[in-house]
DNA sequence: CATAAAATTTGACTGCGGTTAAATTGCAAG
DNA sequence: CTTGCAATTTAACCGCAGTCAAATTTTATG
């Protein structure tokens, strides 16, 4: 009997996903994943993520050299763009269409990203007007992996007095992206840099509804596109 | 680490549930779901079930009697209608929400219908104002493990000349169902049973856009609410 | 009621994705 | 340039959900 289904037309199960997910956001950083961060992110030890990077290297889906690091093969990178796609689409369908709170939808989409159908995909897309972003303002890539040109810079790279208008805040951290939608941080919304505070001082951010006073370790996480 | 998710509470993975679910459904016809016919539901052979059984019998989900067949225990009817309705309230959003045509939405909740988090069955459920059937006219379990009473019965059990209003199509066979749907045999519409020829002769059924012929293989899938 | 056929279970095996413990490799600091 | 530590891999193992082939039990039939 075959084993290709509706959702897994080449045998490329949760796990294979998973792991191409986050390498393909490592890589993004650093020019190659390695083996005990790649662990960490899935909640799996060491030595089982070396074992799984091995396989994953035999059916040529990620570029390994053995102490070094893993990257993805273009197979690998084409299967992890679609999982980080449906991942945005569907938190972006969470929030527009369900009416769930941006902070929530990581959860519930990471849920589905593996489940859902093409079909699905695509009439969440059509639904949502093709949305470019999700609700945190990471890019959606494309149904061809491409992903669309943008000009986000970090607001702390902003000199004293600049605006912008924030594009994405870069966590799935639930608790921080309360808080800081409870500030008027959220994308979209037109910021000025007021201070940066030295030694890692608090950050002061003017929005439309006041002025704000950050660490830098969350002020870190806003993108602007500056004016 | 804790192997406790937001979807798997209790390490209830997707092939136990997809096991209970047709002990479920083969229980609700016969006393017992016997092997075979759980192996030919899910495209494993006798032997994989028959393993499987076991141990779902261990875990105390199924009551197994050897070479006589399965039943569900309370925990294990509990999971399994958790399953259907979700399967079932996913058709349903699938449907109404998102446009797919009523012979379409079964693979497409099949995918999604382990994978779902509790809280986007609840968002599901307001959002489609706590529908009681499924496109096809399947009763949607409650959350608490009830089912709505109702009064189906099959078209083919009335007397010729009498009507009634369709409330259930039973089959996931997706050919079918977009043909009856084609010919307007679908939940909610009221009909006349004309004739049933004898000797498995088709069946004459009249509905508001025309008199239909079917083979009683596709009546029989047909049940109504009798006037 | 014996016996053949059908259904079911058991046994031996596989691949997957993990684990822990031990061995190995890479690297930075003295 | 060695030495010690951190990162990584290997080895041996486990549970899960399957496979096929063989043994067993049930059932139906002449």
């Amino acid at each position: 009997m075959s084993k290709a289904t509706y959702t897994d037309p080449v045998g490329v199960n949760d796990a294979t996903l998973h792991y191409l997910d986050v390498i393909y956001r490592l890589t993004q950083q650093s020019d190659a994943a390695n083996t005990t961060e790649i662990a960490e992110k899935l909640g799996v030890t060491p030595s089982g993520a070396s074992v799984m990077l091995k396989r994953l290297a035999e059916r040529k889906l990620v570029q390994l050299t053995p102490y070094k690091g893993a990257t993805l093969t273009p197979e690998g990178r084409r299967l992890a763009l679609r999982t980080i796609r449906r991942h945005r689409l569907l938190e972006m369908f969470l929030h527009q269409v369900m009416g769930f709170a941006w902070h929530e939808v990581d959860d519930h989409a990471h849920a589905l990203e593996t489940a859902i159908t093409e079909p699905l995909e695509d009439r969440m897309d059509e639904m949502l007007g093709h949305p470019t972003r999700c609700p945190h303002g990471h890019l959606i890539p494309n149904k061809d992996g491409t992903l669309p040109q943008v000009n986000d810079v970090p607001i702390l790279s902003l000199a004293s007095g600049a605006t912008g208008v924030i594009r994405c805040v870069d966590t799935d951290n639930g608790e921080w992206l309360k808080y800081l939608g409870e500030q008027g941080l959220k994308p979209g919304v037109r910021v000025t840099l007021k201070d940066i505070a030295p030694y890692g001082g608090p950050v002061t951010i003017e929005t439309p509804s006041g002025a704000v006073a950050l660490g830098q370790n969350l002020a870190e996480l806003i993108y602007v596109e500056p004016d």
